[in-house]
RNA sequence: GGGCGGUUAGCUCAGCUGGUAGAGUAUCGGUUUUACACGCCGAGUGUCAGAGGUUCAAAUCCUCUACCGCCCA
């Protein structure tokens, strides 16, 4: 029976048709993971979980395309995958966002109003409060709505995610787990509160940890303060904190400072305050910075603590959790003075100011004739002298942290920098080197890791204090929940053995108000999927995970807390496989942030280049490099795309015109010595581009991939054409066949991770009988075409591209079509390469509309110039 | 200040364990050929950042310097 001829279509649809894949794929379920797959054939990925109420930008997509490149790679290898997706919604970034969208504000002691609904308007002054509880319900829509807009931007990308596995960290599945976490440290004793000296953001009012920290370049200026000594005489201390003067507790120089030896042991008085503080050794003092002697304060930044910690002076507090100056009352407890009244007057001046207006006025009071210790013109010695430093800030804020006194819950991390650094050295690196970031910032851990935050949008910590007879609460008796009632919220639920009457109450109980950092539960992202501590055998299936794709920025972040936890909960490494992709810089190599007005967003890309164009474009980046954003990339990909539309409907076209032959261009079918050599190359990248991608440098793979598609459409399909249009009815035309059909069914296989949308249309038209969609189809293997003998020569197929393409020179060069005929020709060439030629001869005399037979000559010598031949012709007219 | 990475054609980048410098793009020229003009054929293009060293031989290995980027203080 004549097969049915289809009509392809002229122009490939980009939109349409990943419009009706992405529809597809959703109907049809190929991604989903089978449960009763052994772990062995599952390959388990650790998605990180986008933060929503931010915005993806470029950079994200280019990730996360990579990573699903290697999961349809793996999918196609016959593993069964477990690809989920999260958001991360939980944390500050949302809260701030809520406020800004319903201009709302969280009050935390109000009633809760059942069904509240907030609205949006814009910022003003009248600012609504509202509850607790309320707050988080507003966060919720918010959160909804983003999820919503970053999961159609995955689904156009093409993620091959298992959306029945999404999680969000703030539903209840992940709040259970990550108090169970909690929990499960409290009974290691590796978590515990304690109060202590807290980094702390003043503009959000909490606690921050080590890892959300970071320096800005910020102009100040020195002060040289003149300081006087007990017993008479003076020095100057620089500083660039003057308010902190007041919470002076001592001043120290170098041990080694020949300037200072002296004073040692003696006491310095404050300016202003007339405060007696001694004067110490200590190594952090800098002889060549400053006057070499510097201010002890409570706290100015961590050397103070620690010096503190060590000396066993009491704190002199100035500064409030608000960043505002308390109120302190000289000659009282530690603010020592020898003039109280004279120290409280200047104090007073400075009370409910907030640090920079404070440190306005201090400059004010210190400049003032008389302000010095001894009454003789100003404390202050000089000019202010501007600089540029380096300032700690919380990454998200806007004022300085400041160190405070606050009581905090804290996982212990530092007694394990050993342990941590081998957990580190287990998992596998793409590329190996930023091992060296997670190494690095693993020995520089200074504090332990701050756990609690003073915020509402979050995972509570669960638990619960005993409040004593004076209405304070025990924090050295906490209370906790059992686990199998997960999770609390210790603002609503009750603890074990008390009653709702008792909250609040002396004797009663109070719920613990913070919440934990974000991290608290995006370390436990390979857990929230196992469901670790709820099933066991799921756990067990797919932990530790195979695959943890991330940026890296969040090496000393997401990457460090998933590991620490990881161990302390099983002593395990969380994934096997870390694969660390670069940024997308602008064009001028920079970072791409909001504030530089530099983001590109991954919507306008994708629905200017489609999404196999973009996903194409992400292929080319290899992990952990960072590279410049070009635009003119993207041509490449469409190409690329174009190019498989094209060669596709040329061999399908091919197949369908040889009637009678339908389904039987099996490999068996390849006997030419040119469909054997180019088989054999074919063979070479399918073996080339497994290993790469088993290496995954998925980059390497696609390169060559890449390389010989091209190679195909420009040599072997130019050389085999006649022999195809014979329609299959002689043995050489049947091979030629067959050596298309196996090239198309190959090249459409291993270009699907990258370009899933062309390859699975193509697919569709010809192969869905052997598998209904390309990305469940098995990967290309050499032993496909066992059957097929290697080539007489193995340097034939290089022999004829290279004759033909002297031939296509001499054409071009003498400004003809390349149809015009040749009427003679005589190619030379060394004796090893007119062997290889020989088997070849008649597709290069097809391909190039030779009209007599070659005259091959053998010499020693082609002479100076490169290649293995010359060739000798004599073209006819064209037409 | 410390660590990591980079510096190769106008541009974006590949060149792994040393053996005569590559791709794409851009540029220029040719060619309408029934898969593709969003194509095809061809051409030109480099002190491999700089300076030393090892070697018969260095883009590649070693040392130093300069610049760029990131991370950390």
């Amino acid at each position: 029976m004549k097969k049915e001829i289809p009509e392809y279509p002229k122009k490939y649809k980009h939109f349409e048709t990943e419009q009706k894949w992405r529809e597809e794929w959703d109907k049809s379920e190929i991604y989903t993971w089978d449960a009763n797959v052994s772990r062995e054939n599952t390959f388990v990925v650790d998605t990180p979980p986008p933060t929503v109420s931010g915005s993806l930008h470029v950079g994200h997509a280019y990730s996360y395309a990579q990573t699903d490149v290697i999961v349809r790679y793996q999918r196609m290898r016959g593993k069964n995958i477990f690809y989920p997706m999260g958001w991360d919604d939980n944390g500050l970034p949302t809260e701030r966002r809520v406020q800004n969208v319903f201009n709302i504000r969280c009050e935390a002691h109000l009633p809760y109003v059942p069904g509240w609904k907030p609205e949006r308007k814009k910022k003003g002054k009248d600012i609504e409060l509202v509850s607790r509880r309320n707050f988080i319900e507003a966060c919720q829509i918010i959160t909804g709505e983003d999820e919503k807009a970053f999961e159609d931007t995955w689904r156009k990308l093409g993620l091959s995610v298992d959306w029945s596995l999404m999680y969000t960290t703030i539903d209840d599945h992940c709040r259970k787990i990550s108090q169970l976490s909690f929990l499960d440290l409290m009974e290691k004793g590796l978590a515990y509160n304690s109060e202590s000296i807290t980094m702390w953001d003043t503009g959000f009012q909490t606690a921050v940890s080590q890892a959300e920290v970071e320096d800005r370049e910020i102009t100040g200026a020195y002060y040289d303060l003149r300081f006087g000594i007990v017993g008479g005489g003076e020095f100057v201390i620089s500083t660039t904190r003057p308010e902190f003067l007041p919470a002076c507790i001592a001043v120290a120089a170098h041990p080694d400072d020949e300037r200072y030896k002296k004073l040692f042991g003696q006491k310095a008085i404050t300016p202003l305050f007339k405060a007696p503080v001694p004067i110490v050794a200590s190594k952090h003092a800098d002889p060549e910075k400053g006057s070499g002697i510097l201010m002890i304060c409570t706290f100015g930044d961590f050397e103070d603590v620690e010096w503190w910690r060590q000396s066993g002076l009491p704190v002199k507090r100035v500064i409030g959790l608000d960043g505002k100056i308390l109120k302190v009352t000289f000659g009282e407890g530690a603010f020592e003075s020898l003039e109280p009244g004279t120290a409280q007057q200047a104090y007073d001046q400075l009370e409910n100011l907030y640090i920079k207006q404070a440190r306005k006025k201090m400059v004010e009071l210190l400049s003032q004739e008389g302000s010095a210790v001894d009454g003789e013109g100003k404390a202050m010695a000089g000019e202010p002298k501007p600089v540029t430093h380096p300032v700690r800030f919380y990454e998200k804020g806007e004022h300085p942290l400041e160190f405070v006194p606050t009581r905090q819950w804290f996982i212990r991390i530092l007694d394990q920098k050993k342990e941590l650094l081998e957990q580190g050295a287990k998992i596998k690196w793409h590329p190996e080197y930023m091992r060296a970031r997670y190494d690095h910032w693993v020995e520089g851990l200074n504090q332990e890791w701050c756990i609690s935050r003073q915020r509402y949008f979050g995972v509570p910590i669960p638990v619960w204090y005993p409040l004593r007879d004076d209405g304070r609460p025990d924090y050295r008796h906490p209370i906790f929940p059992g686990k199998t009632g997960l999770p609390v919220d210790p603002q609503i639920d009750v603890p074990p053995g008390y009653s709702e009457e008792q909250r609040d109450k002396p004797g009663g109980f109070c719920g613990e108000s913070d919440v934990m950092d974000t991290w608290g539960t995006s370390s436990l992202t390979p857990q929230i999927s196992s469901h670790w501590g709820v099933d066991d055998d799921r756990h067990k299936k797919l932990f530790p995970t195979d695959l943890r794709p991330q940026a890296h920025d969040i090496i000393r972040t997401w990457a460090f807390y998933t590991i620490v936890k990881a161990w302390m909960h099983e002593k395990e490494i969380p994934w096997k496989h870390a694969a660390i992709s670069g940024f997308i810089l602008d064009p001028d190599r920079k970072k791409m942030s909001k504030s530089k007005g530099n983001v590109l967003t991954p919507e306008t890309l994708l629905n200017e280049h489609s999404s196999d164009v973009f996903r194409y474009w992400a292929s080319r980046g290899r992990l952990g490099v960072d590279s410049a954003f070009d635009e003119t990339l993207f041509k490449i990909g469409r190409k690329l795309v174009i190019k498989i539309f094209n060669a596709s409907k040329f061999v399908l076209s091919q197949l369908d015109a040889a009637t009678g032959l339908s389904g039987s261009f099996s490999p068996g079918c390849i006997c030419t010595e040119c469909d054997r050599a180019w088989i054999a190359i074919l063979k070479k990248t399918i073996e080339e581009a497994t290993k790469a991608f088993d290496d995954y440098d998925y980059t390497a793979a696609l390169q060559c991939i890449e390389d010989t598609f091209w190679n195909f459409c420009d040599n072997y399909l130019e050389m085999v054409k006649a022999q195809a249009y014979r329609g299959g009815g002689t043995a050489d035309s049947l091979s030629a066949l067959a050596g298309l059909n196996w090239s198309l069914k190959t090249f459409l296989r291993l270009l699907a991770p990258f370009t899933p949308f062309i390859t699975e249309e193509i697919w569709s038209w010809n192969y869905k009988d052997e598998s209904a969609s390309i990305h469940r189809a098995p990967w290309p293997a050499v032993e496909e075409v066992a059957v097929v003998k290697a080539p007489e020569n193995d340097k034939s197929f290089e022999a004829a591209v290279e004759v033909i393409s002297l031939i296509n020179g001499f054409k071009t060069r003498s400004q003809v079509s390349l149809r015009t005929p040749v009427i003679e020709l005589e190619v030379k060439g060394t004796k090893e390469y007119i062997e290889a030629l020989e088997g070849m001869l008649s597709y290069v005399v097809e391909s190039t509309n030779c009209e007599v037979e070659p005259v091959l000559t053998t010499v020693d010598s082609t002479g100076p110039e490169e290649g293995h031949f010359n060739v000798e012709i004599k073209l006819g007219k064209y037409k």
